[in-house]
Parts: structure tokens; C-alpha cells; sequence
DNA sequence: GATAATAGTATTGTCGACAATATGACAAGC
DNA sequence: GCTTGTCATATTGTCGACAATACTATTATC
């Protein structure tokens, strides 16, 4: 039996996640200064553990550490978005080479079950910001399958602000950000055969994405930037 | 006039670069086990800036953590050098469409200095490590011209794993790792007009390197896995 | 002799306090 | 009025000590 391994043990794996979630689900909003002091008198942790966690954000892009004056949470600027974009478009089409070139078809069959359950809980609506968290996690799952897991890493480090990013989407305009239909494409785009179909539709997938993005980024309230 | 920012103001980024400097120059080999306490004898600091450090380290795949075990100096793999080499050319060809797309001639010329001084440098052949460094930021000049942040530092990421790796195979083989005609290859592709020609040049070059590299990988001892 | 309990040791994880640094307000001089 | 120096304050950077944890060797027991 391989047995899972124990993701929580430690504090600031803890923080971590408290506090990416945190920011993530818009709790704390963009812009907000925090600061170390205030941080562990809240979570009630001391600032070592703190601060290691608070690296682990900025290396993500989540917070700004501004020495002296605090940290920030970092805002989605028009051009952070078009950076998201292209690097992730790019990341995905790699991972669907490395899958195709594997054909793993009991992992493909996974990839379905995992799309079900998305579904699922979607439609159901009760939970938008944790359909997002799904989302990810269907993207998650394919790069998992490319078996690649330096890819996999890049990947995990923009996720946080791509999901940082559809949350806010989602609260601002209270509709379904990701579309349904996109997954049931992109699935069926990790199934396809014919490769070089495969990487332009996602290529298209994601132009249409971001088109879309930057048209209602453009009625928004101007995100903050840096 | 713009001020370049200092970069060495706090002791964890001190470590850091005295870290990775060991690790990469090969001064602590593949394999060897550090513990917190004694690197924080050696080094002269406390374990708090130095913990920060080594995060920052693991993140970037030199470190391997085992809790209550120690650090490990991790080695590079056949399979670790398979993934490197594909993410970096997904990466290089990435970049090279940005560039293509701006067509900045100014920030092109420099790029040309640049090479001129790398190679003044290499055929002195005083300092091959110097030298390696030296190609790194050659390439990560590219990235910069691109003026994607986000691509930029998927880069950053992965360049000291390779920079590693390159310095291994300098030391055991006393001969120069990187090719001095691949670099000339390189600046021309950065330079050129035909965008599908230089992204299947890269692409093709990036093989090379690698399979040279695999080649001479079977004939050293097997390289430290995990 | 083999096995399980146990104490000892090495290592990381965490904490609270202190030092260093940058910032902003305010006063002094030109 | 504008610059410049100084000082108080807020914040991060660093430290040394202690707690928790996992590994190791030893011992006791069957």
C-alpha cells in the first residue's frame, strides 16, 4: 500500500495554504497592505514560520514584499493577465505533447471521472469559488498525467494567480467565469489524436479566453497594478 | 538618470547567492548532506535568514529537504536532464516569439555585445565556470528582451539546475561544456526574420544538446538520483 | 538469537526578544 | 520658500534558546 503523504504536518505549510486561500477567494482584497507583525498576531504563529510562508507567496506572485513597508496583495493588471496567458497557453501545449506522446489511456479514462465530478458540482451552483478550485485541479491532474514535473511545477506557480484571478472575475460579475462547454473542449482536446489540431484549438481556447477576460477587465473598476 | 537597485542588501540573499554559488561551482558535490546547524557555523548567520535561504533553494530544485534528516545537494538525473532540456526549449522558443514580435533592434545590438564579450572571455579560457555564468546570462538577456516577466522567471527557475549540470560536465571533462559556435548559432536565431525557421533551428540545436549531453552522461558515473 | 521497548542523540520546527533599517514628520538653516 | 538635517516610529531582519520530532543504538525480554 503507498500511502499519501501527510501534506499538513507543519506550520507553515499551514500558513501557507490559509493564506493563499486568503487571498485566493478575494477575502483579503488586492491592494491590501499586511504586515508580518500583524499576520502572526492573527493566525497566532510567530514570524518564523510566518515569513518562510510569506517567500513561498511572493515567489508565487501573490504578495509584494516592499522591505520596511509591507506586503502587499498583488492585483491582476491588464498585462499580468496577457503574461498569464501566453505563458500558460505555451505550458499547455506542452503538456499536451508529453501526454500524446504517452497515450495513457487508463489515466485519460481518470481524466474523465475527474471532469464528471467538476460537472457536477457546477451545475449544482452552490459553490462557484470552489467549481474554480476544481477547475485547477482538472488542469492540475493533466499536467500530472504529462508525467513532466518540472512542467508541472511551472504550471503550480501561476496557478495561484490565474485562480486568484477567476475568483475575482467571478465576485465581480456573479456568473460562472470558466465555461462549462470550454471543459468539455478541453477534455476532449486531451483526448484527440491529431496533435497539431490539438495545439491550435487550444491555442484558439485560450485567445478566446483572454479576449474575453480583457473586454470585461475593461468595465472593471482599473485593477491595481504591480 | 535610473539607479540601478542594490541587490545585496539582506544577508538571506547573501546565502542564497553563496549557496548556489557552491552547489553550482560543484565545491559541495552532488549528494552531500548538509544540516542547518553546521551551514549556519560555517556561513557566520543564524538559522533564520539561512532557512529562508534554503527554501528558496529547494524551490529551485538544487536542495532536496528531508526533514529531521537533512539537505541534500541534488544531483541531476537522466531523466531530470530529459526535462530540463524539453521545458527550456518550450521556454527558448517562447521567448524567441516574444522577441520576434517586438523586433527591438536597439536592445538586438546589445544582445550582440554581449556575445562579443562572452566569447572574449571563453577564448581566453581563463575561467570556464566564469564562463558558463556568462552564457547563462546571455540567455537570460533574451528573456529579458522578450519583456515577459512571468517567462522571465520561469527561467530564473530552472537556470541554476542547468548551470549546475554544466559545471559538473565542465569539471569531468576539463573541456568546454557549452560551444562557442552554438552561441554564435544562438545569437544569429535571436537576430533572425524567419520565425518558423529560427524556433526549428532552436529546436534542433536544443536536441543536439541534449543528446550530447546524454551521450556523455552514460560514460560518467551515474549521476545521484532523487 | 531474535524482537520489541526504551532511552539517547541529532536535526528540524518554533518562539520571543532585540537590532538594523527605512520612512515620514518636523524643525533649523540658507 | 526650499532644502537639509534630525528624530521618532513602524517594520522588517536577525539572533539565541527551547520544543518537537524522527532516527539509532542499546538493552531487556522472550
Amino acid at each position: 500500500m503507498k500511502l499519501e503523504r501527510l501534506t499538513d504536518s507543519t506550520r507553515r505549510e499551514h500558513i501557507v495554504r490559509s493564506l493563499r486561500e486568503l487571498i485566493v477567494s478575494g477575502a483579503v482584497p488586492a491592494g491590501s497592505r499586511l504586515t508580518e507583525t500583524q499576520l502572526s498576531a492573527e493566525l497566532g504563529v510567530s514570524r518564523a514560520p510566518l515569513r518562510e510562508a510569506i517567500r513561498e507567496l511572493v515567489s508565487s506572485g501573490l504578495l509584494v514584499s516592499q522591505p520596511y513597508k509591507g506586503l502587499f496583495v498583488r492585483g491582476v493588471s491588464r498585462r499580468d493577465l496577457e503574461e498569464l496567458y501566453s505563458l500558460r497557453t505555451t505550458l499547455e501545449q506542452m503538456a499536451f505533447r508529453e501526454c500524446w506522446s504517452r497515450r495513457d489511456d487508463e489515466a485519460l479514462s481518470d481524466l474523465d471521472a475527474r471532469h464528471e465530478k467538476l460537472v457536477e458540482t457546477t451545475e449544482r451552483g452552490e459553490d462557484p469559488v470552489g467549481a474554480i478550485e476544481l477547475e485547477m485541479k482538472l488542469h492540475s491532474w493533466c499536467y500530472e498525467l504529462s508525467g513532466h514535473r518540472l512542467l508541472t511545477d511551472a504550471w503550480e506557480r501561476i496557478m495561484p494567480s490565474l485562480q486568484f484571478y477567476f475568483t475575482l472575475h467571478q465576485r465581480a460579475h456573479s456568473r460562472p467565469g470558466p465555461r462549462l462547454d470550454a471543459h468539455e473542449t478541453y477534455v476532449a482536446l486531451a483526448k484527440g489524436s491529431d496533435l497539431a489540431a490539438m495545439l491550435a484549438h487550444l491555442e484558439e481556447h485560450m485567445q478566446q479566453g483572454l479576449a474575453r477576460t480583457m473586454q470585461l477587465l475593461r468595465s472593471d473598476a482599473e485593477p491595481t497594478e504591480t
